[in-house]
RNA sequence: GGACGGUUACCCAAGUGGACAACGGGGACUGACUGUAAAUCAGUUGGCAGAGGCCUUCGGAGGUUCGAAUCCUUCACCGUCCA
C-alpha cells in the first residue's frame, strides 16, 4: 500500500495486566510512535493508582494522548473519544508518526476500528431520569414494550432487562424524533490498521494482577481515595463504578475491613479480564495475538509491524 | 458413655413421601454491547442426546413404599450440651 495515502492505526489490545501501557511505550520508542490511550479510566486527572496509569515519568518517554485530560467532574462518554481519537490519528499520521491505539477498553477500541457510526444525541440526563421515573411508574417492562412500538428493531437487540440500554434508546428517539437503531451503523476501517494482542496465561495473569493490587496499596490507594471523597467524589466514583476505588469506598464507610476490599478488587478485576475477552477474543482473525511469556514477543511484533507499514 | 442437631451438586443453602436433576445465592463458563463500558444486561452450570427422552445423584449400607433427598434401621463423620 502506498504509504503516504492511507492513515496508518497500529492497535495494541489485552486485558487489563497484560503489560500494554509499557509494550506500547516500547513500540513507540522503536517505530517513532504515538500512544493513544484506548482506557476509559486513563482520561481523569483524579484516578491515578488504582487505574494503573502510566507514571508521569513513563509518560515523557513518548507522546501520550488521551490520557488525565478530563475529570470527574466532566466525565467523557464514547461519543467524545471517539472524536478526539480519530481527530488524533489524523494528525499524528500527518506529522509522519505512527499512532499507536493502546487500550483495554474494548468499546473505545472497536469505535474506532471498525469506524462506529453512533447517534450524534450526546447524554441528555434530565431526559433520562424523565424516563427513568416514566419506567419507574409503568414498569421496565412496560418502558421495553414501548420501545418496541417506537423501535422495534432497537427492542430487538436490546434485552427488557436492561434498564440502562433501553432508557438511552429512547432517549435517543425522543430527543431526535429519529429511531435509534437507524443512527448506528459501522463499517471498514478508513485506516490501514493491525491490530496486535498481548496474550498471557490465565493463571499467570491473576498472579500478575494480585501483585498489581498489593502494590497499589502500597502505593496508597486508600488514600487517594480518601482524598477523593474528601473532595466530594464519593458520588462520582459510585455512579462510575471502578474497580479498585468502588472497593477502598466500601471500606471507608465500614462496610468491610480493608483485607476484604483488597479481596474483592482481585475478584472483580479478574472478572474484568474475562469480560475484556468478551471484545478481544482469542480466535478473534482480526487480531493478532502476540504470547507474552516469549522473551522475544516484541522483536516479533515489530517483524510483524514492519512487514504491514 | 448419653441427649439432641447436622451431612444436598464446585461453595453456601432451600427442600422433610409423588409436579425433584432438585428453589435461591455465590463462583465458574459462554455471550450481548453504538455517547456511564472497569458500566449495564443475558444464557448455561450432573452425564448423554438435535428434541421427545435416557442414565447417574442428595454422607455409606440396608429396609418400608406403587413411588424416597424426604420415613425406618444401622454405620461413619461434624457440632452443641450432659456425664
Amino acid at each position: 500500500m502506498n504509504g503516504s495515502a492511507a492513515r496508518k492505526l497500529l492497535v495494541l489490545v489485552g486485558p487489563t495486566g497484560s503489560g500494554k501501557s509499557e509494550t506500547a511505550i516500547r513500540l513507540a520508542q522503536a517505530l517513532d510512535g504515538e500512544i493513544i490511550s484506548a482506557d476509559s479510566r486513563y482520561l481523569y486527572r483524579e484516578l491515578n493508582i488504582g487505574t494503573a496509569k502510566p507514571t508521569p515519568d513513563e509518560l515523557t518517554l513518548v507522546p501520550h494522548h488521551l490520557i488525565n485530560v478530563t475529570t470527574l467532574d466532566n466525565p467523557w462518554s464514547l461519543g467524545v473519544y471517539q472524536k478526539v481519537a480519530h481527530h488524533l490519528i489524523q494528525q499524528i499520521n500527518l506529522r509522519g508518526h505512527l499512532p499507536i491505539l493502546a487500550g483495554g477498553t474494548g468499546q473505545y477500541v472497536r469505535a474506532l476500528t471498525e469506524q462506529w457510526e453512533i447517534p450524534a444525541q450526546a447524554p441528555e440526563h434530565q431526559l433520562r431520569d424523565a424516563i427513568a421515573l416514566w419506567g419507574q411508574r409503568i414498569g421496565f417492562d412496560a418502558l421495553h414494550q414501548r420501545l418496541a412500538r417506537l423501535d422495534p428493531e432497537a427492542a430487538q437487540f436490546i434485552d427488557y432487562r436492561n434498564k440502562r440500554r433501553t432508557i438511552r434508546a429512547l432517549e435517543v428517539i425522543f430527543s431526535t424524533g429519529q429511531r435509534f437503531s437507524d443512527q448506528r451503523k459501522k463499517s471498514i476501517s478508513p485506516y490501514q490498521q493491525l491490530i496486535i494482542g498481548i496474550a498471557w496465561p490465565r493463571e499467570l495473569l491473576y498472579e500478575r494482577i494480585d501483585a498489581r493490587i498489593d502494590a497499589m496499596f502500597a502505593a496508597g490507594l486508600v488514600e487517594e481515595v480518601q482524598e477523593l471523597v474528601d473532595s466530594g467524589y464519593a458520588e462520582a466514583l459510585k455512579r462510575m463504578g471502578i474497580i479498585g476505588y468502588s472497593e477502598v469506598l466500601q471500606h471507608l464507610e465500614g462496610k468491610c475491613s480493608l483485607e476484604e476490599a483488597k479481596e474483592m478488587i482481585k475478584h472483580n478485576t479478574r472478572v474484568f479480564v474475562r469480560r475484556q475477552a468478551n471484545w478481544f477474543k482469542a480466535n478473534d482473525p482480526k487480531i493478532h495475538w502476540f504470547n507474552a511469556t516469549d522473551p522475544a514477543m516484541l522483536a516479533h511484533m515489530l517483524d510483524l509491524i514492519k512487514a504491514v507499514f
